[in-house]
DNA sequence: CCGAAACTGGACGCAGCGTCTCGTTTGCTC
DNA sequence: GAGCAAACGAGACGCTGCGTCCAGTTTCGG
């Protein structure tokens, strides 16, 4: 559909906008004029600004390493800390939150942008999680692996407290203990 | 500030638009001509659509019960069971659903309202079961209550998978085990 | 019964939406 | 390298909702 000079002209344009400005206040015109495009473009390729952000976003987390990969060590517990710890730190990332928390307000009255975050973000990332709890030879990989991610998204969706050592510590102490 | 009269209205406006509409259509000026309200009375007390949702949803939750109840039988994982049912048959009601969506979505871009969220219905929604779980000599209470509340949040929010029985069963073992 | 506070109704300029038209550029095909 | 379809830029369109303002009315406690 679009030219591939025209989605990354929109790609950067969007991060830069995600960058320094409130990410509500994002909207079609001012892509348009940032990436100089015209709305046209915009519109014959994505129907929504959060259309554009999971774009945007779904690129950056593909050309990195291609999400977040699962290590594998033998050591669970110590796999689970380090895959904590990554997945904080993208969380946390200044590009990443506002466009994954606008993405994420964005799917709470857009059920197709829901299903696509679902199929193509989430749903990888619980089953390699679960794969791995698999080669641990945890009982119920895919409930265990609901249960480690869920407090993180939790704690990171509503902004309880902050991410500290010890909560990682903790954490993965529970989720090791219910495995 | 307003008038008891005038803050019912508004809140079963919101209310009706909420069953009726997707909440993401959900204006202003749609709240203030359902209401049968000026739209300067509406911004005399609530800056955004997102304050006056947050309002009615506090609102409902009040004049319930005050909140969940969290039960306290003497056999926790049965207290658990009640209260995972409890919890999603609140966060699937029909109207509570629409409302506490928008909210969330609302809070990822606006801090001040997340804050509300936090000290009115989180907060006192996880320190109830924190309060519970140490009645059960539970080490670790709060962590323990955050990874209860944080998968069931997960599994809502993201729309994973319907919630079931066995899943529910198989919830609260986890984190009994885990406890 | 009087005054302050809360209200209605309507008008204002402005930003963004989503669609349209028209003329230009790009890049693939023979 | 000429030709053609697809993708594009520029900009105009009416419309909805925003947030603020004003002038006149109702409500209600002292």
């Amino acid at each position: 559909m679009a030219r591939e000079q025209t989605r990354s002209k929109v790609h950067e344009a969007v991060l830069s906008l995600a960058r320094e400005s409130r990410v509500g206040t994002i909207t079609m015109e001012g892509i348009a004029a940032r990436a100089g495009v015209s709305k046209q473009t915009l519109y014959r390729t994505w129907p929504s600004t959060g259309t554009i952000l999971f774009d945007a976003l779904l690129a950056r987390s593909m050309d990195a390493d291609g999400a977040i990969a699962v290590p594998d060590s033998g050591d669970l517990a110590a796999d689970l800390e380090l895959l904590t710890t990554a997945t904080i730190a993208e969380l946390t990332d200044p590009i990443h939150e506002p466009l994954l928390r606008a993405v994420t307000a964005e799917m709470q009255s857009d059920e197709s942008l829901a299903a696509q975050f679902r199929e193509l973000l989430l749903g990888p990332q619980l089953s390699g999680i679960s794969d791995r709890l698999r080669r641990g030879n945890v009982p119920d990989p895919e409930g265990i692996a609901e249960l480690f991610v869920g407090p993180i998204f939790h704690r990171w969706l509503l902004r309880t407290q902050p991410f500290g050592s010890e909560w990682v510590k903790a954490h993965v102490a529970h989720t090791m203990r219910a495995a």
